[in-house]
DNA sequence: CCTCGAATCGAAAGCGTTTTCGTCAGTGGA
DNA sequence: TCCACTGACGAAAACGCTTTCGATTCGAGG
């Protein structure tokens, strides 16, 4: 490996004036910068991370804890797109992710915070991470910059950012309602994340501001899946009298309870309608297409990107909580009924 | 943040001792090893990765470069896939995942090589890379251990890994001769990709071998993704004599075919059979339900994993081509024809 | 000719570890 | 009593870089 002494020896400079000219000093005359640059060019000369890292207490790198159990499913691709944009505005200022194990040795380090700080990443990117999660108080108790995507954090850097789940559902139902419905079910979510709770309260919500019955019988919980759309729509029917149309928190639960009527004999689209949640990828090549409330992924991972690189540059700056639009895709899964 | 001089005045011994206790050094007294554990303990200390990996030249991360352009479409899921398994494996020797991003700084290091000494990573794991891509040659005449899949690396370490794609279009043709169909068409990769060469190379011998008519007219090039799998079918059914089958590199090309079927009022799966490749998570989902060779994403992320393992371990070890065995995934969209 | 400021450079300390090698005390054997 | 050896520990160098601060030179202004 070549160092910047290697350079120094060769340039008859010191290794000072060799830093200089890497980090663009101005106290460098025009001759012995290009000479300098000449000759790291020739050389290939790659600054050592470690080292850097080491006296500038910066590592250029920012940790990611993603967890996607089985029980994520399809919300798999969902947050990988959010980090990949997430990654490209990241990039471009110099950074690339770490992404940590989730399996370990019995001896290394355990939890966000002592993870975070062994590997000297400069801040915390969290996705698919349960509320429960047993590190997460004394995490955002640290000084360490952290957003967290579909996870209320709270601490004095810490900010999360969701899609407008209250909204969102809103939308859903106000279309259904639009459409001539006015029996509207709902799927929500059994591990009482924030976009599950969300979104059972935006439907709530929606019911109420356009005067609709609420009935116990037409709610079902799910985790997200696809086979727990399935008996929750099964467990629905079992009501003496059916809804015309069900909201699902997810995609994939609505997916789940099309196979789940055509069990019943019935059609779904037409028989009972049916609004999803995420807009992924399988959404439209069901049949009947699915409509669905789509997320901005792209807009996700770049806002939080922005978010985290500004917590990092300015210690000082409060935390927000930052709210994606969502929008209405309006397929073959809702059927207009009624006048 | 606290280091090991804070532990070691605590303790009343040197920085050495300290050290030599965190890294289980034997020449360490019962008495002051226990002391020792027990500040370090209390003080919650974390060793700096930084420093420790300035004097072992060891980072204990792995680089990932990981390419997943929008060509790669619904293959996503399928390399994330891979990726997740290879982290278990490795996590458990303590290594995290460094992922390059593909957006970088205008002055910053370059290229694969360049930018896995930047970071100082122990070993590289490659993604959705093209064979094209400019940086390889140099990589892989470098001494860094490196594993990929799905492209043919040759290097004195490194070492790469795919399916058994011949075997699977030969088990795809196969199952569809048996099934007793004998105009089997193709299509297949349009980009030139190892596992599309030799998913082709499976398709022309399995015809050999069978001694079934190669017919061009019912060859066609795709780029793995849904739009090209509609278009290819168009471009066959063109064809004055229909093939009654057709062996699709990947399912979503299949899934898009099915789609230019119907809109020619042909019945996927009855008129035409289909059998895709990859078993994607939606395979099963789509009508009919698609017949494919399923790659085993997880053997194929574990022995990339214990292949790379043993290369940083050895620096003799010459590479190796790793084969990960596939399977016939019988679903409906093969139809049994003749007697 | 003297002084002063600007421009250019380098010495040295420091970042937090690991690792080599030496020191020293104690122990057992001759 | 002496010697050799073992066990326990620490001094110091090294890893490759950044950054502070002082030194030196040079030209301009007085």
């Amino acid at each position: 490996m070549t160092t910047i002494y290697d350079i120094a020896r060769r340039a008859g400079v010191s290794a000072t004036t060799v830093s200089k000219v890497l980090n663009g000093y101005p106290d460098v005359s025009q001759k012995t910068r290009e000479k300098v640059q000449r000759i790291t060019r020739e050389l290939g000369y790659q600054p050592n991370a470690a080292a850097r890292g080491l006296v500038t207490r910066r590592s250029m790198s920012i940790g990611v804890f993603f967890q996607d159990d089985a029980r994520m499913g399809f919300r798999h691709p969902f947050l990988h797109d959010i980090v990949a944009s997430f990654q490209d505005v990241v990039g471009e200022s110099g950074y690339d992710l770490l992404f940590f194990s989730r399996t370990t040795p019995p001896n290394a380090p355990q939890g966000f915070e002592a993870r975070a700080r062994h590997r000297g990443v400069d801040g915390l990117f969290l996705l698919g991470i349960p509320r429960t999660s047993p590190g997460l108080p004394s995490l955002v108790r640290s000084r360490i910059p952290v957003v967290s995507v579909d996870l209320d954090l709270f601490g004095p850097r810490a900010s999360w950012l969701s899609s407008d789940n209250i909204g969102g559902a809103k939308l859903a139902v106000m279309h259904l309602a639009a459409m001539g419905h006015t029996k509207i079910g709902f799927v929500g979510d059994r591990y009482g994340t924030k976009p599950g709770q969300d979104r059972a309260l935006g439907y709530h919500m929606a019911l109420q501001e356009l005067g609709l019955a609420f009935r116990s019988e037409w709610v079902a919980e799910g985790d997200f899946m696809e086979e727990s759309g399935e008996e929750a729509m099964h467990r629905i029917l079992e009501a003496r009298e059916w809804p015309t149309a069900v909201f699902f928190a997810s995609d994939m639960m609505a997916i789940g309870a099309m196979k789940a009527l055509r069990e019943r004999g019935l059609e779904p689209g037409r028989d009972i309608s049916l609004v999803g949640f995420d807009d992924v990828a399988i959404a439209r090549l069901v049949t009947p297409a699915l409509t669905t409330i789509r997320q901005n992924t792209r807009a996700m991972g770049e806002e939080a990107a922005r978010e985290l690189l500004d917590l990092m540059q300015n210690p000082n700056r409060p935390p927000r909580v930052i709210t994606i639009p969502v929008e209405l895709v309006s397929r073959d899964s809702v059927a207009r009924i009624g006048g």
